[in-house]
DNA sequence: TTGAAAGCGCTAACAG
DNA sequence: CTGTTAGCGCTTTCAA
């Protein structure tokens, strides 16, 4: 027959073979879980010699072994998670605190995590402060049951005190800070070179003639700003440019304000030259305020952000960026804290990774 | 003194500030959790009357109730989650399995689903496929186990067999699909009118003048890649314009590759004068294509993309895009499978919501 | 209003 | 090699 290469008709037979194979292999799932008890009474055994088999151990017989699997496989036996960590005091999960997921920096970073978590047989819960410290503590306070057996985190943009993470690490759980760190807390960190990438950045606005290079940000508080902001700094000094305080804008973490501030800024009498973002989420604001007051980039002014976009390459025009290995990042920060978790009287303490950002030079900067 | 404001002395000024709060108020965690146990024990009541206590039983007397309270506080109690799960046989955590997170659409639903899960005071496991059938399979399998109380999930491209699914529901867990769904699977769906929107935006093209639509797209299994496919189909089909298959390109999940078939598709005798992207990550390679191919946009080709990148707004030239309600959607996946949780009896099989997109007409298609 | 006891499912000593 | 026993920390009858 001809048609059974049409895209409907071939769904259509696929379906009706998926049925057919059912019919054949019909599902044995019951509603009440199979356990090791079911399973021991089954086989005239004992629960802890199924637990053992179960779990390979060199005490059982060859033959034991085999019928257990063969039973458990047949039954559909998937071990009690809660049980076994209620026993054995420890999760197998990890947590990964952020401030938003709707930012590419983080979405790599959570995949970087998940990819070591899946290979080391972890399972990730995800928790979100939406920049709020008062979650943030109410979140991390949870941490000290044994619910999870370590923790990612990346600081709310208005966390600056860090009692609540101390606490977690006094209750015995190790935790790793990754991009947003809290300088105090003695504990692993995987950070990128913020003041070095900064420094760049803004050297190469000024050796393209920039003189008044404006710097925006979005929290006081942020380690990882005032590293950039000092880069920033530096870069201007080491030029002998003085720096305009007026030229450093906060803006809010809430989206919309932010176009207005953007364009108030773009309107000075000392309207600036060039823009540093330091959060990726100014990037738009910025292009459509210099859209919108007729600026172009970089003619009239130039542009950089701190930002880990694809789309970055398909701006008008390109952007200059300054890339953070967000995907290296994440993926470190997990091995770092499976270190941990894996190795007894592990110390945390001294371990920084810096991982280098790049700076992308494009259009928007030249 | 003057040099207080000074950032690096405001700094240090404030660690020691908390090192001097530290001191009075020391930190009294200890390694060992406070257990109901402890509490019992230093009150002299049993651990019955104390967990009803936590609970704010009304069996229990309003000054026995504030003794152990204030007790729990002073000790920092928290509960241990897995026992409470093991013995309730609910873990007040769901699952959401995505194929992956770098893709706007899913960190907005993310969002979605953890901003309704924090309300309801749920945990959020999350586990990425990347496109794997066989891992999405791992990954369900694990759910039969009582780790989750339910599963949120977009299906992975290569998916076109559902009994890892139907096998979960039969242990009786719910399942809500959200954006990729499986058909032939009898439970909730959030879906968008795909199909629509597709027709809408072919049509667009239609009317702005197109004659040879290319429809990109990633997976041939993926009911959403189906029903956009119809959309176009439909459209051409109602403006009487012949449906050429060798218009239709399947790009592979690999974002490397994919440069080169668009570019391949762009240099063929009857090229394109429009092309619609089903999904986000194809957009850099297109503008990419084109602009080394010198194919001004909107000129040229004309270009809709299934995107909910904000920087849609600030491409060369703005890319009209079909936005979906990214975030609504997922929290409505888990309102629904709230419900599900929440009342008993209540049947996911004939939920099924459609949230409608929205085309977003700017330069690229115009 | 409080407590004793049983047990969720699994693991780990320790015996046999 | 296999089984017995004793919990992990919490909830939930049922009895006092």
């Amino acid at each position: 027959m001809m048609f059974i290469y049409e895209t409907v008709f071939a769904q259509k037979l696929t379906f009706t073979w998926l049925q057919a194979l059912k019919r054949f292999k019909p599902c044995h799932i019951n509603m009440s879980n199979t356990t090791i008890k079911i399973l021991a009474k089954e086989l005239n055994l004992s629960v802890a010699s199924v637990s053992k088999a179960l779990r390979d151990s060199h005490e059982i017989s060859k033959e034991t072994k085999e019928k257990v699997l063969a039973l458990a496989r047949k039954l559909n036996y998937v071990p009690n998670p809660y049980a076994s960590s209620l026993r054995k005091r420890k999760s197998k999960t990890i947590a990964v605190v952020l401030p938003e997921v709707a930012d590419s920096f983080f979405s790599l970073a959570i995949n970087g995590i998940e990819s070591v978590a899946q290979d080391k047989g972890y399972h990730v819960l995800i928790y979100l402060t939406h920049e709020s410290f008062a979650r943030e503590e109410a979140i991390l306070n949870e941490f000290k049951s044994g619910r999870v057996d370590g923790i990612l985190i990346s600081v709310s943009s208005e966390t600056n005190n860090s009692d609540h993470i101390t606490q977690v690490i006094a209750s015995g759980k190790p935790v790793v800070f990754f991009d947003r760190v809290c300088d105090d807390v003695e504990t692993a960190k995987i950070i990128t070179d913020d003041m070095e990438s900064s420094y760049k950045a803004t050297s190469h606005l000024i050796q393209n003639g920039c003189k008044n290079i404006a710097y925006i940000y979005t929290s006081r508080s942020l380690s990882i700003n005032n590293k950039r902001l000092e880069g920033y700094k530096k870069a201007l000094a080491d030029h002998d440019i003085t720096i305009q305080e007026d030229l450093i804008v906060l803006c809010d973490s809430n989206t919309t304000g932010n176009y207005d501030i953007i364009k108030k800024l773009l309107k000075k009498k000392n309207r600036p030259d060039a823009l540093i973002a330091c959060v990726e989420k100014l990037t738009t604001p910025i292009y459509l305020a210099c859209r919108d007051l007729k600026l172009s980039i970089p003619g009239k002014i130039k542009v950089i952000s701190f930002t880990n976009l694809q789309a970055a390459l398909i701006l008008s025009p390109a952007l200059t960026t300054v890339t953070q290995p967000a995907f290296e990042m994440g993926k470190m920060a997990a091995t770092v804290l499976f270190k941990a978790l894996e190795k007894k009287n592990y110390s945390l303490k001294k371990e920084t990774v810096i991982i280098p950002s790049v700076l992308n030079i494009r259009q928007s900067a030249t």
